[in-house]
DNA sequence: CTGAAAGCGCTAACAC
DNA sequence: GTGTTAGCGCTTTCAG
């Protein structure tokens, strides 16, 4: 490969065509005011000579870039790559493309965005992770937008756009209890975080105001593993739960697996398992998992006009509502509230 | 936000710091030649006025940006999240960011390509998809290294990494057939990609080789969904199969789902069932599915190095050895070759 | 070690 | 419509 060559600039093509180098600049400008004929020509010595605009000069002179960034802790919970795959596309649609970060304890956040400040990206899509005030504030100064996608922040200014987490806790709460179950427990993910808490907060909540027993409540992480542990472990300690609620699908689907293989369970019948999210293998016939679906695309669109909008007029946080999927991993409602029931 | 101010440039650092522009230039590059206390004095008016170098502009100065691309087809077969994720961190490792590129029908290749060459990439990851010749060449004579990474090409120049998808296919066969089973069929992904290709070829090759009987095959693509559909419809036709080996893990799971749940099959002692990729859910206690390991980690290691090597030594296509992993979707190899069983 | 100056390749007024 | 002319913000000789 001959890296070395120099490829052709605006100013070579102009020499082929024979016009001046700004008529090579409009010919690649959709809108501009230029001559149907020597467009052609410009662009036909342009393919000749293999010329491409070079997109850095380009977002130099323009001062703008058609680049955002997104910015995701675990690719492997089930949930990002739609996330990932549902921005890109639309993204791509608008004609801007995409920078990906991936955080860990050894990429830390920090360094991750001040990366994407050099990069004078449009905008900056944080899924999975929060933002330090600290860290918003230099956003804010640098003029660049942040969304958190499915994480929520207490500082009140930050944009978001999550589902109605606290909403779907609650659902899940009602459905267990319909369903006669009394001794629930929550298996929840990463302890701290925003999606961990309120769903565990709308769970525990309506729980209460219906006179359930306090239920247990154990973090983790969002992983299968950890769901089939914590499921076992649940299940072997002094009065244990006929029906667990879990902070995301994945940990629920190790739940499952957990109590059906390991435990040699029969799930819905001796023990109920509600997740949250909807992703695709919750719906595959080994799971039939019921679970309270995010609305994805929702999020996603929300996400974007945020982006585009001047989005002054909006809540800084947009919570949308969830819906419940029932699948068979949690008995149907009965009508009754109260019923004593196998114990 | 303040959109429109003005970032900090290093003017404006220069200004404050008093010193000159190259100063501020040389006190952000690593091993430049500056007095450790200009540097600092630097690095002290850069925060103050929250300055950030323009990343474009040292890219056109520069000529070269430390920024790779990466195409992915789809993200939802279980394989290319970790993939996605490991190509991440480790450029990221390596100073590098990475563009993503997602493509499908409405997403054509051309177009990406295209976009990817004004970027001026350092270079082109494309995985489970193949490049045309023509644009093989654009890219050459942009000097943008390109490798495809678990996809193959006929050109015999373009840089490749791989599994051994013929062996595996090999290997299948050979497990097939040492537990008994006679009537095979292959479960295929997309018809004409490199993987299904080859991992069929070693398949049918191999069972040919040791007298089994034709085996039944069928295309479709890399899904769940098609792979519970192709189980269900091949046990349901005449002369079903006793043995299923799938082009991917995911199309696996599916038959796995298909046989089990909508056939009510028992697995492996009706039907075995192998798949290709080892990818998270295949390990999981609801399937726990024979398959061939593909070397993740080295692959992706491959990939990098040919990257950034001179590369012109090592064969174009680096096909790393993919590991049997023996789970319980398949019966224990007997010694016997010819047994006749479980019509 | 440091500053001056010349680009890198493109866009955007501004005249014509 | 089209060419001319300034930059955009940084790196990199080249003197000193």
């Amino acid at each position: 490969m001959n890296r070395g060559e120099r490829r052709a600039t605006a100013a070579d093509v102009a020499a082929v065509a024979g016009v001046s180098q700004s008529a090579v600049s409009r010919a690649f400008t959709p809108g501009a005011r230029i001559a149907p004929d020597t467009r052609r020509r410009v662009l036909a010595a342009a393919r000749a000579l293999g010329y491409q605009p070079n997109a850095f000069a380009r977002a130099l002179a323009k001062r703008e870039i058609p680049l955002v960034g997104i910015v995701m802790q675990a690719l492997d919970n089930g949930l990002y790559p739609g996330v990932l795959e549902g921005f890109a596309r639309r993204l791509s649609d608008l004609g801007k493309q995409v920078m990906l970060f991936v955080v860990d304890d050894e990429q830390p956040l920090e360094a991750t965005l001040t990366t994407a400040l050099q990069y004078r990206l449009e905008a900056m899509i944080l899924t999975s992770v929060t933002l330090s005030s600290s860290m918003a504030r230099t956003f804010a100064a640098a003029g660049m937008p942040v969304v958190l996608f499915n994480r929520h922040d207490a500082s009140p200014d930050l944009f978001a756009v999550i589902g109605d987490n606290v909403g779907g806790g609650r659902l899940a709460a009602e459905l267990l209890l319909d369903g006669g179950h009394r001794r629930c427990a929550f298996i929840g993910g990463v302890a701290d975080s925003s999606t961990n808490r309120e769903r565990r907060q709308g769970f525990v909540s309506r729980l209460r105001e219906r006179g359930a027993p306090e239920p247990l409540v154990i973090d983790g992480d969002f992983s299968h593993a950890w769901g089939r542990r914590a499921a076992v472990g649940l299940l072997g300690g002094a009065d244990p739960p006929d029906a667990l609620f879990c902070a995301a699908d994945i940990i629920a689907l190790g739940a499952l697996d957990g109590l059906r293989h390991d435990l040699g369970l029969r799930v819905p019948a001796e023990i109920a398992v509600i997740g949250f999210d909807d992703i695709p293998a919750a719906s595959w016939p080994s799971y039939r998992l019921t679970t309270l679906r995010l609305p994805l695309e929702a999020m996603i669109d929300t996400t974007l006009s945020a982006l585009a909008g001047p989005a002054e007029d909006m809540p800084p946080v947009q919570r949308l509502p969830v819906e419940l999927i029932e699948r068979s991993s949690s008995r149907p409602r009965r009508n009754a509230g109260g019923a004593i029931l196998m114990g």
